[in-house]
DNA sequence: CAGTGGTCTAGACCACAGG
DNA sequence: CTGTGGTCTAGACCACTGA
């Protein structure tokens, strides 16, 4: 109630809103539960609930919680819906979406290099692990992909060979390390194929492919995790709106 | 007032909404002009003032309008602003933006092929006019680009040869024919430069390049021109923001 | 100063989910 | 039936713009 005012002035709902985030990302509901209601919380910060509604609405529209009509507002959770609608974008000739089915071939742990520093937001020496492999869509190999992870975040990963297939490794650092995946940048380019991924792909060295440098943010917007993707636009292409 | 209950219930703020984005592709209030007040729109429609705030608000969201405490709610206008942060996602090593210069090839009319009848939405032998042009940034050729609009919606369309070289073509679409293009939806590859545009951008045959094959859209989600642009993507990338 | 959109409130009622 | 979020209202007050 008390609405500070002056230059320095600062919505209620909007300061409400940093509030509630703050307690997501501390873990307070973990990703599926249901947040108290718009009453209770109202309640409790002692303003009305149309305020504390425009706090939640704003963070719908962030994907931070999920709201639904008389069941109640829960904290996002990663789902095979939600990689594929906002995480991949790499789609069929007809539009169509499919999540693409990985195999794992290295997963070892090392220190982040230059690159990995920048993206990730490291210091010099820190640890990291990287995961490379090749990701298949109707049977098709499609991506070389390079993932690095920081080491402090995700202690002792491990990439099951073949293993939990039907999984994404969003779902996996979610249930695994309480790291939930919220935004993500990507920086487009063409590239040539090196021997490696033109051999991996089943296409010859010099074959155009596109390159997908991502760093995926959490919750608190700190970067956690960057992928370089190297797909083949043979029988795909990736989908961005613009609006 | 009179809300519908039942299954086929809309909102009203959601009827004013459609409402008002109808006026607004009648060309009732051209890109610029300011729109009545909240207050003004909530008694000519019969609401309270916060059912008319939510429609503006989402159509603003959507950037059908601009709205500005202490001003107005303006209809969307395009400027250099607009074509630089929502519609050109080619952004250099340092991730700076800026527009290209255009030099123009090529302006003709024609019949549309299967494409662009498919991407446009033509019947067959709708005319379209074709402009061939090269774009630079920092004085080097970085992006081949072929674009089609249905002669219809522009007619006598004048490609000022290297002209008006500040403004952009949605600019120009929207100040001479009331085409505003508010959406566009990309589709990306990675192909190797044919012998027309290695030779334009100075790159040897063969030379990976970034495809972005384009369509945009007007307030009324008509597809309004297809553009497909082959980019260099030595010294930039293309910028996706994942959220 | 008057006029605009932005915030905040309190309350009524509706749609939806689930026991 | 209860409890949830969604809609709609009416009104007070604030922040911003420009005359």
């Amino acid at each position: 109630m008390g609405q500070a005012s002056g230059p320095d002035f600062r919505p209620l709902y909007s300061q409400i809103k940093a509030l509630l985030t703050e307690r997501l990302a501390a873990g307070e509901w973990p990703p599926g539960q249901a947040l108290p209601s718009e009453t209770a919380l109202a309640q409790e910060y002692g303003v009305s609930q149309g305020t504390l509604r425009k706090a939640l609405n704003e963070m719908e529209a962030e994907r931070l919680v999920d709201r639904r009509q008389g069941k109640g507002t829960f904290a996002a959770k990663h789902s095979a819906a939600r990689s594929l609608f906002q995480f991949f974008l790499l789609v069929g000739e007809n539009g169509e979406r499919q999540l693409p089915e990985s195999r794992t071939l290295e997963c070892l742990a090392g220190k982040a290099d230059r690159d990995e520093r920048d993206a990730l937001e490291l210091k010099v020496g820190a640890p990291v692990t990287r995961i490379i492999r090749v990701r298949h869509l109707r049977e098709r190999p499609v991506i070389y992909e390079r993932i690095t992870v920081p080491g402090e975040l995700f202690p002792d990963l491990q990439c099951g060979k073949d293993g939990e297939v039907t999984n994404t490794l969003y779902d996996m650092y979610e249930a695994r390390y309480g790291v939930t995946v919220v935004r993500a940048r990507e920086r487009l380019r063409a590239v040539a194929a090196g021997e490696s991924e033109a051999g991996l792909l089943g296409l010859p060295v010099g074959s155009p492919l596109l390159e997908i440098h991502r760093v995926a943010f959490n919750i608190s917007k700190h970067p956690v995790e960057l992928r370089i993707s190297r797909c083949s636009t043979a029988h795909h292409y990736y989908l961005s709106e613009l609006d």
